[in-house]
DNA sequence: AAATATTGAATTGTGTACAAATGGATTCTA
DNA sequence: TAGAATCCATTTGTACACAATTCAATATTT
């Protein structure tokens, strides 16, 4: 059950540049999730202490992911008030739909250049799975493994550095998703990544420019902008459910 | 002298989100610009217990620090290894002026679209200031404030998040002309920035995208693609003589 | 003499202790 | 009772100490 060893959101690399060891990274991932998958909240605040506790680690260790996620700007850290999910202004929002279209849009024609038919049915098996996770109304696999295929397919271009900027706009999309729109409606119903494929297949670069563009514009209308209220929750037993349901990190 | 106050390289704002405290954000700018101004060679080591005497504070501080750096890519952390001024790879380097093309292209419509005169002036402030520091032989001064110049055009476009993008993009950019190029070439030849504040301002997107995709190129073509050897020179002195420069940072 | 093993100084990783700051509750005042 | 000031519990910031690791120099073996 939910393998998603292949091709997970994030750059996966275990050397990533940033000294992480296996149990910081362990614990990153189990954060990322947990606020990518929207199992918190944005404006959920994320106590040191607690987070320590809950990984059995001192917060020093803690400290150094926090930061790492402030970075990604997933989490908010602000001067002696500790940190907490970051809640994107919508005038964040629209930066990054707007970032993404670019970015998108502007990698299609390398990406279009340099598909294999092995990277093409790498994508294929992300939709797959893509679907299968809305057939059994996961929403949150499900949103996770719609930004998981953007992620792969500018990952085609053979460009790191694109490509671990799109992974940050894709989970601060995530977050904007949260924050301003309705689940469902946002993953459910954009499930048109099948059709892209066969567009790149047929090495069409300027259709698969076209259809990105409309493809973000859709998502993007999908999430309301209109201000909500934040939320407290029990974060460690969260934190606690997130990481059981992901038995293979250890 | 060397006031840079209106427009420096990087954010600039105290809060960033991160959670850094003057001190810190003194530190990080130090340590910033002595990689971006190349006083530092790309792959010289950075010892956490160095730093900490440097700047008299603990290395848990310093660490911060570094760390912020390595998420930037400015700076190499490797487990149980430190921390070392990161020297692109050939590969890397290709990635970035790639990426460089794809954002700063893309957001030249945004961009044309909200000049003003008064970010039209801050412009050609700043390529009054380049080519100053031109005169004068100061090449380092003159390829931060060139850099300066291409963050400033796209911050015009308001995307923050994009800008901060390109921020580390050009900061980067540094170092790949300090690893692979001749820093007088790839300085001084291109200090055409003048040519495109006026296509700009006659609101031509097209003129002005086609302007900066062949500038890109240009730039990037005087960086020989030829590895180098690495060096290691006296770093705490390099580092006060760098924090020396910069009265105003207290 | 070349290759390998060992030792130790130097450097980084991590936990803990204490200082400083925050925010809420309580008390005081008008 | 409303508002202001104060106090205290909680949480974060920073320094330091010790453990673990690396790297290079020396010693050992063949």
């Amino acid at each position: 059950m939910g393998k998603r060893a292949s091709a997970e959101l994030g750059t996966g690399r275990a050397d990533d540049g940033l000294g992480g060891n296996g149990r910081d990274e362990v614990i990153y991932r189990n954060l990322f999730v947990a606020i990518v998958e929207n199992h918190l909240a944005p404006g959920t605040k994320l106590p040191e202490d607690t987070l320590a506790e809950t990984y059995g680690v001192s917060r020093t260790s803690i400290r150094k992911v926090l930061q790492r996620l402030a970075h990604e700007r997933l989490v908010d850290v602000r001067l002696n008030r500790g940190a907490s999910v970051a809640q994107p202004s919508v005038g964040e929002a629209r930066d990054i739909f707007s970032a993404r279209r670019i970015i998108e849009c502007g990698a299609i024609a390398q990406v279009v250049a340099k598909a294999t038919p092995a990277a093409l049915e790498e994508l294929r098996e992300l939709v797959r799975r893509e679907h299968a996770a809305q057939d059994r109304g996961d929403w949150r696999e499900s949103i996770y493994l719609s930004g998981a295929f953007h992620v792969a397919l500018i990952r085609i271009s053979g460009n790191e550095t694109l490509t671990d900027f799109l992974t940050q706009l894709v989970s601060r999309s995530s977050l904007v998703i949260a924050t301003y729109g309705s689940p469902q409606t946002a993953s459910c119903r954009h499930s048109e990544h099948d059709d892209v494929i066969e567009i790149i297949a047929a090495g069409d670069v300027e259709g698969t420019t076209r259809w990105m563009d409309r493809h973000l514009r859709d998502v993007e209308r999908t999430v309301v902008l209109v201000e909500e209220e934040p939320v407290a929750a029990d974060l460690k037993k969260i934190l606690e459910e997130v990481a059981q349901r992901r038995p293979k990190l250890r």
